[in-house]
DNA sequence: TTCGCAATGTGACTTTTCGCACATTAGAAA
DNA sequence: TTTCTAATGTGCGAAAAGTCACATTGCGAA
């Protein structure tokens, strides 16, 4: 196979890809990331990278839409996106953020059926993105990576119960402790850093932006946390844990 | 086979020993009828029937506990069972109430692994059993059977984000009226019934029982519905439907 | 640099829902 | 039958969250 490492490993790259460079993934380290393709050779996933082509796309735009015809499988290689589903009055709820080395749109990639989310750009960046003709033809190929697809599946599902018993048993304040923990990821220096307004964060978990404000600000007075432009540091993730559980 | 659903109905109108004999469903019924063996053979159900066996329950008893090993797919055949969850303190929420004709425990019927809820008998009954020992065997044998699988647990997962959705997007007038005709279903003269209890119902959304009540006597007032003990009649679905989507 | 805009911070007021208290009702059990 | 119990019906004060209004901050574009 040749190389599908452009993006992180040329050398001399351009001035642009120096922050490109620090968080984009390989098309190899995606697919091999992601429990989809866990059980998969390596001939296979090399297989699998070489249907997957690569796209960009610029900050706002519609990658897929509500009603959309399921194309197949997404992944973001650098930049943000974000699931989401608009309401009839104009609101917005934000299922999920999807950095480099996530994967999205599982779902239409095995039943083909259309979109129900839209999924929007929150920067500009570059999508890989693997189409369901290319991949179903290897399922049939191989019915043993069936089983896996059904386990994996199972979780989502497990997942999905899950977050609908939090929405019902845990308060706004237990909810979006939760959803901080969920998204804060280590950085450079090893701190747990949420990259997300509060805005978002709100739209997480149905919290008007203020409410969302005024929660954080208490916990940063705990010094659980500190908040910074676009997002916040976790200091003290165990406070926030126990607050979590015991706040019922 | 006879079907008396006056039974069911109204269990208590006629001796134990009798509601028992006229079960709503019989064993190849009730598998047929679901999706997850919609594209199997004649022959394929009659095997997995001969395998399935029945096992009665009384009315409080637990049937699985979050934590138990996932033994495999159970079939409600008469009678009632509520899939919950228990919260720390002691409330509870309720996925689901599963009646005569009904299928629940998939999941575990497919990955094997422990429950994440509980499944308790709301009134005596009976219960098809099909052990994931037997299942599975027969899904390596007919491995195009998994496809099938993969569709359906992908229409469960977007249903699950549709829930998502409606406990963020709604307030509790609208769920509760979504609840209601979901739960919604014809008797004997054709009427539209819900069969629980104001509390259960409130325990679906995440409502008190009192709130639930006062929503359902605006609704009275309208001549929506009426209500009963135990449950209540749509007379207007039109305007509950109506009203779920307006409300946001 | 300045400007514009999106993100953040905060208080006052309103609405919704909860939790409690209590009354009523219908079916089950004795 | 009478009694018991679960389910239903209703009002009120407390708590939680939304909405509105406005100030502040900091980054990026021109």
């Amino acid at each position: 196979m040749d190389s599908d490492l452009e993006l992180v490993e040329r050398p001399g790259a351009a001035p642009v890809s120096a922050q490109r460079k620090a968080r984009a993934c390989s098309k190899r380290e995606l697919l091999e990331g992601h429990p989809l393709f866990a059980t998969l050779e390596a001939d296979d996933i090399d297989q699998l990278v070489a249907y997957a082509h690569i796209e960009h796309f610029s900050k706002g735009k519609l990658i897929f839409g509500a009603g959309d015809p399921g194309s197949g499988l997404l992944a973001v290689m650098y930049g943000a996106v974000k699931i989401s589903a608009p309401s009839a009055d104009g609101k917005e709820i934000i299922h999920n953020v999807i950095h480099p080395g996530e994967v999205f749109g599982e779902i239409a990639l095995l039943d083909g059926r259309m979109r129900t989310t839209n999924a929007i750009a929150l920067t500009e960046g570059d999508l890989l993105v693997l189409n369901r003709a290319d991949f179903i033809p290897f399922l049939k190929l191989r019915p043993e990576i069936g089983l896996t697809l059904l386990s994996v599946l199972c979780d989502r599902l497990r997942r999905a119960s899950d977050s609908v018993e939090d929405v019902l048993f845990l308060d706004f304040a237990g909810r979006l402790a939760k959803t901080v923990l969920r998204l804060a990821t280590p950085d450079q220096t090893g701190r747990r850093r949420v990259r997300a307004t509060q805005k978002e964060m709100g739209q997480m978990i149905g919290l008007s932006r203020e409410s969302t404000n005024k929660l954080l600000q208490t916990w940063v007075r705990n010094k659980w946390i500190s908040i910074e432009k676009g997002g916040l540091i976790v200091k003290n993730s165990q406070a926030l844990d126990r607050f979590a559980m015991e706040n019922l």
